[in-house]
RNA sequence: GGGGGCUUAGCUCAGCUGGUUCAGAGCAUCUGCCUUACAAGCAGAGGGUCACUGGUUCGAACCCAGUAGCCCCCA
């Protein structure tokens, strides 16, 4: 006996071992058609979040179906390295055992860091096979293997060599904690209560002062000048005198640049070229010098001249003392700005001068940028169409190195002058070293030179790359595809088909795997992007470990079952929209799976009759096939099947997932379980004719391989069962359904009259167990006949009348254009008011139609069809009205 | 400051190329049912001036302009 309750915890872990076992997941190129999709790899540093829960499910459903279409199905699992975040987690686990980063050096860092990567950074696979997802373990891939770093470094090497890389001085988000620059995204802007400082700065020649607005003086000591808007007269009198920069003395002068906002503060500003990206710029169009104050670690540097060693923030109380006790500070209020800081290590960002290894991105973003505006590359929805083109036009050069050592080391080697060579071994680098001596000797026929040769002394760039800068290449990489441009699972596999990513990445990641696409392989590298929503909770707040705001997914999964998550999750998740992300969902899930579950129970529970049905017990057969009991309803929900189906490839092939989902959601609970089960149901105790309960368990079979891709281990279970299978086969590699070739049945105005006495019942308070009389005036009582037995049972009918002759007090109501009748004591004023309040409504229906048809720009310019259906609508009211009136008349 | 998006039932959202039997779904709410597949259930019901104001059109939730509110990205 089966439990009444389907407990996913009993077959879910059994399911998947036997799908490894089999290897159903496996995939290797064959004469088929690929579907391919590399999975967004998750940072080894990652626990599975709902995030992940949203996206991985989603790829699951497209690569299940697509096993399910016959084609060779290839899902390819991974984790990226993730330079800042793992480095983080490793110098924070190495700190708890009182072990300093610095101190040990790089080889016994990175020691350190694979061996806690070997740990750790596998469990967000494992948690994925919780969920169900089918990938490829075979070919689990991670963008430090061997062979991927290889590529990284070629990659790195070759756009050098053909121009597109360049070292220079810029201002960076420089993290002073982690010591490492951060991109623009990884820096979070955050009011902070500040104090604005009014410092005076005394003239050179004495005489005055002017008043500069600060809220950083303690990096007054790298002020070079004191800049003032061409067109502030206050200043005027100012333009080429020189002022006394405080703590250092030094003079600087005034100078006049367009960039200064007059409101702000004095509209004097203080120019600190090393610390801030508007003063930078400033100088540069001055030619001022540049000062740097900070070290790294954001103490004040050596070249400050003042406070040296002090941490910034202990320098900024300490500057402001010493400008009140000189006299220096004219007042300071209170005054809150936004602050930028590290999404790593939430230190406050340091704007910072330094030289870093960039990507010229204008000419090499255009492919990338052609293949989205021309639809080579669908992104889905559309509407981050405009997003992507607006950032691809103001793309900015990308700052390739990290300040770490995690990652993949820049190929740059440089010898004891400081000049570089970029090469993938240092043996490669000598040799280039070697080269550029010999050329250099040529054309300078300088000896001196010849020491340099083989001298020897290079050392590498102790820098690695931006992590992005090794998993812009995955979908090439995981086939190996840069080291063997022509092998055969590249050359399968890619270009891939589908992206499930988040759109907060299209452009870090999304847009640079384009690139990389065209640049290694003159293709896109996938066809069509989705872009998930942000799973948030109720609040909105996007869901994340440091708010705790975010369920643990293995708990879910533990409570509702995988298929309930995967269902009640993505079931109200359109593309690109934000999930308000509520358990309730999840619920409904579980609540589907226990249905189809109980669907099941009901069906196995039958039993069959060996002899055929006789004609009498078989009143709704088709009257042409008397041993086929319940042939109507077989036919009836094979063409709702059908429909459904060919909604459901509809939206799946636009990629509109949930409504597949609800549709399928539909069929099954609405359609099967409430409408079809309960026509061929027995009543309890008895038999059921063989031949539809064979026909049920074929409808059946093909909702499980319809749910199959979203349910992945009910349906499994369910499929298994509900027929005899051979070891080794599974639903995974069963055929996706095709459409039922049946004869299309409707049988709308059945399930509207049964409907209709249910309501009507439910208005009375009448007990569904008492018998009602029904009296229906049709011109084709046929219609109504083939489905009798069923319209008394599922209405409790006790007996049908298709006669005119009614008894005089009843309950009538329309099914279409015909007129049913109940015959029960009423209230003739209540039922009169009920009738009129009808015909009051279609009046005003026919009404509007009217005035349409009487329309003759309408008629003039409506298309055939649109005008055919407004003369059926007003002849269908015009009938309904006829019969409301003649019911009225026949009322006592 | 520049760019993009959103505003439809209490909540979350559909509504593809304008045609009122299109104002929808799910959840939630309410009413009645423990009717032996399922109370994680069954049968019903209520609920919206499609943000606001104009415009285009024979016809607008849908197209255009403006207004208000919210969100995101870039500076």
């Amino acid at each position: 006996m089966l439990s009444t309750k389907y407990n996913p915890a009993e077959v879910e872990d059994k399911w998947y071992k036997y799908w490894l076992d089999n290897k159903v997941f496996r995939s290797t190129p064959d004469e088929r058609e690929p579907y391919t999709i590399v999975i967004p790899p998750p940072n080894v540093t990652g626990v599975l979040h709902m995030g992940h829960m949203l996206n991985n499910t989603i790829q699951d459903m497209l690569i299940r179906r697509a096993r399910m279409l016959g084609k060779n199905a290839c899902w390819v699992p991974g984790t990226d390295h993730a330079s800042i975040a793992t480095e983080a987690k490793v110098v924070k686990m190495l700190e708890e055992k009182g072990i300093k980063k610095a101190e040990i050096g790089r080889e016994e860092f990175l020691k350190h860091a694979f061996v806690w990567k070997d740990k750790y950074g596998g469990i967000i696979l494992e948690q994925l096979k919780k969920l169900g997802c089918s990938c490829d373990w075979d070919r689990t891939a991670f963008t430090m293997d061997e062979g991927y770093y290889r590529d990284v470094v070629k990659v790195f090497v070759d756009l050098y060599e053909k121009g597109y890389i360049y070292r220079g001085v810029r201002m960076v988000n420089w993290d002073p904690v982690a010591k490492t620059t951060v991109s623009d995204e990884e820096v979070l802007p955050r009011p902070t209560q500040n104090r604005m400082c009014y410092v005076k700065y005394m003239y050179e020649d004495g005489g005055g002062y002017l008043t500069v607005a600060t809220v950083r003086p303690e990096t007054i000591m790298g002020d070079v000048a004191i800049a003032v808007h061409p067109a502030d007269e206050r200043y005027t009198h100012l333009h080429g005198k020189k002022v006394m920069v405080p703590f250092v003395n030094r003079a600087v002068p005034v100078i006049c640049d367009e960039a200064i906002d007059i409101e702000f503060g004095t509209g004097c500003l203080k120019v600190t070229p090393a610390h801030d990206i508007v003063d930078y710029e400033i100088g540069q169009r001055h030619g001022l010098p540049v000062i740097d104050c900070l070290n790294e670690d954001g103490t004040i540097s050596e070249a400050a001249g003042a406070f040296v060693g002090l941490d910034r923030f202990v320098a900024r109380k300490k500057a402001i003392k010493t400008l009140e006790e000189q006299g220096l500070l004219e007042r300071i209020e209170d005054y809150t700005n936004n602050v930028g800081y590290s999404e790593r290590t939430d230190a406050a960002i340091e704007p910072r001068l330094s030289m870093q290894w960039f990507l010229k991105m204008k000419e090499f973003s255009k492919p990338a940028y052609d293949a989205v505006m021309n639809g080579e590359v669908n992104l889905i929805p559309g509407k981050y169409l405009n997003t992507y083109k607006h950032w691809m036009e103001n793309v900015r050069d990308w700052c390739l190195s990290r300040q770490l050592w995690w990652g993949h080391r820049i190929p740059a080697w440089y010898n004891e002058q400081g000049e570089f060579v970029v090469a993938v071994t240092e043996e490669e680098a000598r040799e280039k070293f070697r080269v550029m001596n010999d050329e250099l000797k040529v054309s300078t026929d300088d000896s001196r030179l010849t020491t340099h040769n083989s001298a020897l002394n290079i050392t590498q760039d102790p820098d690695c790359m931006d992590t992005w800068a090794s998993s812009w290449l995955w979908p090439i990489a995981v086939f190996d595809g840069i080291e063997n441009p022509d092998n055969a699972e590249i050359n399968y596999y890619y270009p891939t088909n589908d992206l499930v990513t988040a759109p907060e990445i299209l452009f870090f990641w999304v847009a640079r795997m384009i690139m990389a696409g065209y640049e290694y392989r003159g293709q896109k590298p996938f066809q069509n992007v989705y872009l998930t929503g942000i799973v948030r909770d109720k609040q909105r707040r996007k869901m994340s470990k440091s708010l705790g705001n975010s369920p643990d997914p293995l708990e879910l999964i533990a409570y509702y079952g995988a298929d309930g998550v995967r269902m009640g999750m993505l079931l109200c998740s359109p593309a690109g929209n934000d999930i308000l992300f509520d358990e309730s969902q999840l619920e409904q899930g579980r609540n589907f799976s226990n249905k189809l579950w109980n669907a099941y129970r009901l069906i196995q529970g039958w039993e069959t009759l060996p002899l055929p049905m006789t004609i009498e017990t078989n009143s709704i057969g088709d009257g042409q096939n008397p041993t086929k009991k319940f042939a109507l309803p077989v036919s009836w929900f094979q063409t709702r099947f059908n429909t459904t189906l060919a909604e459901v490839n509809l939206a799946m092939s636009e990629y509109r997932l949930s409504e597949a989902l609800m549709a399928m959601y539909k069929l099954v609970w609405d359609d099967f379980c409430s409408w079809y089960l309960e026509m061929v149901k027995p009543a309890y105790g008895q038999p059921i004719d063989a031949e539809t309960k064979a026909d049920t368990i074929q409808l059946f079979d093909a909702l499980l391989r319809m749910l199959h891709p979203i349910m992945p281990f009910i349906t499994e279970e369910l499929w298994q069962q509900v027929a005899e299978r051979k070891p080794g086969e599974t639903i995974c590699n069963a055929p996706w359904p095709t459409a039922f070739g049946t004869e299309s049945i409707e049988a709308d105005n059945i399930l509207t009259l049964i409907s209709e006495i249910r309501a009507f019942r439910n208005g009375k308070g009448i007990s569904p167990k008492d018998g009602l009389e029904l009296y229906i005036k049709t011109a084709e009582p046929k219609s109504y006949t083939n489905w009798q037995s069923i319209i008394e049972k599922l209405g409790n009918v006790s007996s049908l009348h298709f006669t005119i002759d009614k008894p005089a007090q009843v309950y009538s109501f329309m099914v279409g254009m015909d007129e049913c009748a109940i015959p029960v004591a009423i209230d003739a004023a209540a039922e009169r008011k009920r009738i009129e309040q009808e015909i009051a409504y279609l009046q005003g229906f026919l009404k509007s139609v009217d005035a349409k048809l009487g329309n003759e720009k309408f008629v003039a310019n409506a298309k055939p069809d649109v005008l055919e259906k407004e003369c059926q609508k007003k002849a269908d009211a015009l009938q309904k009205i006829a019969s409301l009136e003649e019911q009225m008349g026949a009322l006592v």
